[in-house]
DNA sequence: CCAGCACTAGGACGTTCGTCCTAATTTGTC
DNA sequence: GACAAATTAGGACGAACGTCCTAGTGCTGG
């Protein structure tokens, strides 16, 4: 019980800390100040900065799959897309900040070489996957996919450029002009041929 | 002359290396070794670790400017910004490798909470008062910055996204995408009213 | 031809890194 | 209450980090 305690604890802030202030500026020692403990500890429930990494990471996918499955409860798909796009407007103070999550891990450990790269990128998985099920859900049969990409893409880029600019009111104007575009989306339910 | 021909070698490598490993991961061992000369050597050319940075920004700035430059030879403002946009299609390789350099630069330097980021986000700035000169030559007086930050939000999102996926098709798709959005972007030149 | 300066090499410095080890303490079980 | 296992603390380890220092080299101007 106190194990998997302090291993939560860990877990909890490595996960803050690699997103604030990236994966490799990260310490040990940071991340043992944190949760304050010591780094003697640490070894005893994490064998190396690499088993570490690769917990954040499953942690990030169980939260997304729960995320998702949350968002599963709404009744239409155009809104199940609205609640991803607005996760921006949700959490503009942190993106402002220190970006997306799951965009800014994935281009460190691309960078850095590091054989995670791809679980990381497994996030974006998720996310994509579940998007294209939506558009499926509105008749897009053959750009489901496409689509789904497209709304990743437009959502890295604002997160991208309102981090770089700091500016909450570009991010409010992409996600609207983001909206929009759902929006005027044709809903090719029913309107088969 | 030798002195700013080995000054120009370390930019040059140190450029490189920061984009395609990060700046938080290359060491000074690691340019000196890419350069081919001493550690020592290093310091008298550049007095401290962001001593270099800057430079590498400042050298960032000078080239996109001189790139701006460039295009502004072409006649038609959507042309000016096709060439912007197809940086994409050109960089592609790097690109799904590494990101784009200025993106993930101010990224990385945002997370560390590192002076310089205002300075790299400055080229973020120069194509954006470029981009917004070009959609004003196109008659667009009011929303041009806004169309300029979209264009640069919309090319960072497919970095991004082409980084994490390393799919090739999907930053072609993406970059037709947004050349179509442009093409059906009304040229409001002589129609104003 | 020599004095002075820019340049280069290479090692020394203190610090911090990830990792490992050992000893103490807590916890759970019979 | 005793004993084994899990948990914790804290220091030691070598390597690598950014930085600094010193000694040697080569060019340049008087």
């Amino acid at each position: 019980m106190s194990r998997s305690a302090t291993r939560e604890r860990i877990e909890e802030k490595a996960d803050a800390l690699f997103y604030e202030a990236g994966f490799e500026a990260t310490s040990f020692a940071d991340i043992a100040g944190a949760v304050g403990i010591s780094r003697g500890n640490f070894y005893h429930h994490f064998k190396s900065k690499d088993d570490i990494l690769d917990a954040v990471i499953s942690r990030r996918l169980t939260a997304t799959r729960a995320m998702l499955e949350a968002w599963d409860t709404d009744a239409a798909p155009k809104d199940r897309i609205l609640s991803f796009i607005r996760i921006l407007i949700t959490n503009r103070t942190k993106i402002m900040a220190f970006g997306c999550p799951v965009g800014t891990l994935t281009t460190e450990l691309a960078k850095l070489d590091h054989i995670a790269e791809s679980r990381a990128a497994e996030i974006f998985g998720l996310f994509r996957d579940w998007l294209a099920d939506q558009f499926r859900a509105l008749g897009h049969k053959d750009d489901a996919d496409a689509l789904a990409l497209h709304v990743l893409a437009r959502s890295q880029g604002v997160a991208v450029m309102a981090s770089a600019l700091k500016d909450e009111a570009f991010l409010r104007a992409e996600v609207s002009a983001l909206e929009t575009w759902l929006d005027r989306l044709p809903d090719q339910t029913s309107t088969k041929g």
